[in-house]
DNA sequence: GCAAAAGTGTTGGATTTACACCCATGC
DNA sequence: GCATGGGTGTAAATCCAACACTTTTGC
């Protein structure tokens, strides 16, 4: 397994990435199914290497996962309780599995691992998702509608939401799910799959652009039988 | 050196606490002073055992220090730069005295480590602070006026503070470095030394009381000319 | 009575929330 | 013109900061 070859990772501590993204009015995670037998969901993950800063180890996942650079990302928890390793996942994997893990593999995986949670906000027509060397499938799930994933990966992304939630309007940083431009409604219902509730349309607006870091642009001419917004572009130096 | 004896710990990962008190109207922080030459101050800090809890760790190292078990407890971030060890710190300290560290020590804390931080609110009468194997002095010191710390805990302090004032109301916190009973002032001054900004007294009353949280107790005479002060115990439940 | 400090009230401004109205667009 | 959805305005309600006033206490 590539994966553990020529590297010199810290031991026992891992990184899993909640890595949001945004279409079709639902918000999304990036999530990949094993290579192995059976139904092995999990969120992007990985290690860091000994001269590494974590930071930097979480943008490198990240970064394999989905290509692109310009990443907002943050650390949100860690995730250390004894009881949380992989054995009880092993035991079934192995089942459906057998002989197709080496001894080293499962003498470094087959342990207590405390794992620092990152989350990301990525634009999801920018990102191109790229399997890893363990994974099958990757895509985009709904967050509301995850598959079952191994391990704590279902509590990371609920902690990761909820961090994610807490005073989103002043960190603004919502607008890195979205493509360069948009409209105000989009942005709207950006902000109702996040909190799963909905928002007064001219209160929302008036929100928005009290914050002072939406430049408006031409209207957006849809065809359909009505006024057209207007295009916005988020502008951090105001 | 007994705390490396007998322990079976995760390499490379520690935690460190800031422990919060408050007397003389002065946020506090529990520092200990190393038992060796040179003034080599340090955050109360251990490592996490192979069957332990993350939580229960940073609990058994608050204790330790305090000596008490009802203890406030929050992580807030995790430290893990790369630069991240004890080389520049070791150095001098080698240098100071000579021979007197071990070559098992020596090569286990001569480490990149990446640690978690976590907070502690306690009531400084009810702590009774108490060295560790590796303390000259332990004491109380003034947030504001800290001795130089090794490595980074002096941004480590910084960032706990931070967390610590982030939405202060609504956690319901600070009343845990407090006695069972205070008054609406001592409360207030509380207030100010850790935001190190005054509070007007009647706006700061009517926030609190709109809590829902404080017992108003019978008034407390001080013997001073003047009206004498409610107390109050903070009640959780309901 | 008096000074000191605690408790409470009140007012003006800002901010939030709900409701209403006008405007542009394509058919 | 008209239905549709976008943009804006306004009034009520709520929240917040500053000011003022009253009460209690020991001398």
């Amino acid at each position: 397994m590539q994966i553990l070859n020529n590297q010199n990772y810290i031991p026992q501590i891992s990184i899993d990435c909640v890595i949001f993204g945004y279409r079709d009015k639902e918000l999304k995670v990036l999530v990949s199914k094993l290579n192995f037998e059976g139904n092995f969901w999990s969120l992007a993950g990985g290690f860091i290497n000994q001269h590494e800063d974590i930071d930097t180890a979480a943008y490198r996942i990240l970064h394999e996962r989905t290509g692109i650079t310009e990443i907002y990302l943050e650390q949100f928890h860690v995730f250390g309780n004894a009881a949380r390793n992989n054995i009880g996942f092993f035991k079934k994997l192995i089942e459906l599995n057998p002989g197709t893990m080496g001894n080293e593999v499962y003498d470094w995986l087959n342990n207590r691992f405390i794992s620092i949670g990152y989350y990301a906000l990525v634009d999801i027509n920018t990102a191109i998702p790229k399997k890893a060397e363990l994974d099958k499938v990757i895509d985009w799930c709904n967050v509301k509608d995850l598959p079952g994933l191994i391990m704590d990966h279902k509590d990371i992304v609920e902690k990761a939401l909820e961090s994610l939630r807490q005073n989103l309007d002043q960190k603004l940083i919502a607008f890195n799910l979205l493509p360069e431009t948009f409209t105000m409604k989009e942005l709207q219902e950006l902000y109702e799959a996040i909190f799963d509730k909905p928002f007064a349309r001219n209160n929302f607006q008036k929100k928005m652009l009290d914050l002072n870091v939406l430049e408006r642009l031409e209207k957006k001419f849809t065809g359909a039988a009505n006024k057209a917004p207007y295009l916005y572009r988020f502008r951090n130096n105001g």
